[in-house]
DNA sequence: GTGAAAGCGCTAACAC
DNA sequence: GTGTTAGCGCTTTCAC
């Protein structure tokens, strides 16, 4: 059942049939009924794919994200879809488990399928294929959105969060317990999100003439394991820190399962403000004050950036003359686990 | 760029070209050789959707969950797009958020995009809309894939667990541990999952010779919000019990929630066992024990079917003659949360 | 072993 | 207002 068929029983031609189903020009009201009528008859629905080869756009958009697991990504995911259904978009979704192999297999594959566009947290922030398969998209109008993550001094448009300030507000707040000895299991210095949280930390020190300490900053990777295997490091220094801030909710849980594991009770042996939140938690004894932000509006604007431009690609050609960065404000939820330990001797 | 361009190039025809790019019929091992380093020097990449409109298939498949946030959900994504990812296949992601009519909208757009199958977990179990619209794209020639959901008769593939099985092991461990008062938040009646989960638990009371009490019995509809409704109900009652069993992750959230509200301390005050685990709970004091199942090779072996399904298409034509469900094996991970109370005095 | 030509289902100039 | 026609970029039969 094509768009000839209907046509020949509708009385018309393909074109007028086409013109019906895309309400454009102008086509006398009792043959549009006519029309509509053996659509709805014949139960006919007209082919996306031999649409979109016609017209060489497409109304779906690709979104690659490094874990597909991380609730943090979900959520992003849910933003991006929940606009995406709105405006008519379908999303693509591809995982890479963190591995910049896969990352560039997908971009390759994208290559191929010439999505609408691509939402993407690149796995690093700088890597030399990525760029260039970014770079070919682009030129072949596709346009690249990136969130959370930022790639090197690509000019790419992208949704970022405040993640300086979420940081800077969250060590404050340590400080404010009291607290001077503060570690920091870190994000990747190569990637915007680690760089910003660390020196949003640092400023935070500094604020308030307190010392920035080598040794008790250390790289947490951003995953579970790794930030475990910091956390271990920061409490067998001979001089361990009486609170931790934690730059990632993975990080977080790092650091509580060591904790778990070495019987440090949050408050009483050790104080830890996080960056995001982990729900799951709040009905635990685990009562944490953590770093928020608004990673569903994140997926959201990313998608709103991004038919943004691809409005601007068809009205206006491929002279784009901005770039557009948005930025999500942080906040803090303050729940009582940057309070200055009570201490009963031990790691104090 | 496209193929002409390329067969021009090379001094072939567009036919050629073709068959160099399937690797298909027989050409000649040196012009096959010199197009592709024209296609190579080119930097051609030849378009999928072409590709897809000629040949009639297509390599995407469509995923469609109701709550694309929920851990569970996000574990089986992962399964389907790995395994997709590795054979070749784009997934297509689509959310509802519990909602009908979005289901039914997703499904509208689905057959117009004509995606080579779908893989759903349908809102709800019996809905005239949706089983219509699965039917169409069935008849469309596009494969559907149940997974964890059933879907009222369609007779169509899925993958699911033993819910029946694993909700019994859950309620018999609470009573090895000395319960008889053993309240459940069950899910709806209206999806197999939440009847499967419900019988196990009836079961396990009856093998142990315990009497089912209607009023222990109460519908948190998985969802967090309503599962705290129903713990309210549940320990409000004049003999209220000394275990739960929740039927889903969100109804163990919502139990922890109104637990942690009353100052109910877990095994102190109550027992609780749910069905799948909450890994962020595990370096907290809530240490469950739950009912487990294998999350992400549900979404893979759901993958792994709907290949078959599209090569059995390809090869034999669209006669198949048999229906393929798939079940997974649940487990049980005792962490302490069954215990039974040893109480002072409050709700016991 | 290779090429010519029709066709997948739709859209968009252009003509009437 | 409506129809004719030539694509979009690829595959595939059928000749040669």
């Amino acid at each position: 059942m094509n768009i000839y068929d209907i046509a020949e029983k509708a009385g018309v031609s393909p074109s007028t049939v086409s013109r019906v189903l895309n309400d454009r020009g102008n086509v006398k009201e009792s043959t549009k009924k006519k029309v509509l009528r053996i659509i709805e008859e014949e139960n006919y629905i007209p082919s996306a794919l031999a649409r979109n080869l016609s017209v060489g756009e497409c109304r779906n958009i690709a979104f690659l994200a490094p874990d597909i697991e991380n609730p943090f990504f979900s959520k992003i995911l849910h933003g991006i879809s929940n606009r995406a259904s709105q405006t008519g978009y379908g999303v693509f979704m591809f995982g890479t488990d963190e591995e910049p192999e896969r990352e560039h297999q997908v971009l390759d594959s994208l290559l191929r399928d010439k999505p609408g566009g691509l939402i993407v947290i690149p796995v690093q922030e700088h890597d030399r294929l990525t760029a260039e398969k970014l770079k070919t998209l682009e030129s072949e109008g596709i346009p690249v959105v990136l969130v959370d993550r930022d790639f090197q001094d690509a000019s790419l448009d992208g949704v970022f969060s405040e993640d300086f300030q979420g940081a800077r507000k969250g060590v404050a707040c340590l400080i404010q317990a009291g607290h001077k000895k503060i570690g920091m299991i870190g994000g990747p210095v190569t990637s915007r999100p680690g760089r910003e949280r660390r020196k949003g930390y640092e400023t935070a020190l500094r604020e308030h003439d307190i010392r920035f300490r080598e040794e008790y900053m250390v790289d947490g990777n951003f995953m579970e394991e790794t930030s475990y295997q910091a956390m271990k490091k920061l409490m067998e220094l001979t001089d361990p820190p009486t609170a931790v801030f934690t730059a990632n909710n993975m990080a977080t849980l790092g650091c509580l399962k060591y904790m778990k594991e070495n019987d440090l009770k949050l408050v009483r042996d050790l104080a830890l403000v996080g960056f995001d939140d982990i729900p799951e938690l709040q009905y635990t004894d685990i009562q944490l004050t953590v770093v928020t932000r608004p990673i569903y509006d994140m997926g959201w604007e990313a998608m709103r950036l991004m038919e943004q431009r691809l409005k601007d690609k068809k009205e206006l050609g491929e002279n784009r003359k901005v770039v557009q960065r948005i930025m999500v404000r942080t906040g803090l939820v303050v729940r009582g686990s940057e309070a200055y330990p009570i201490g009963e001797g031990g790691t104090l």
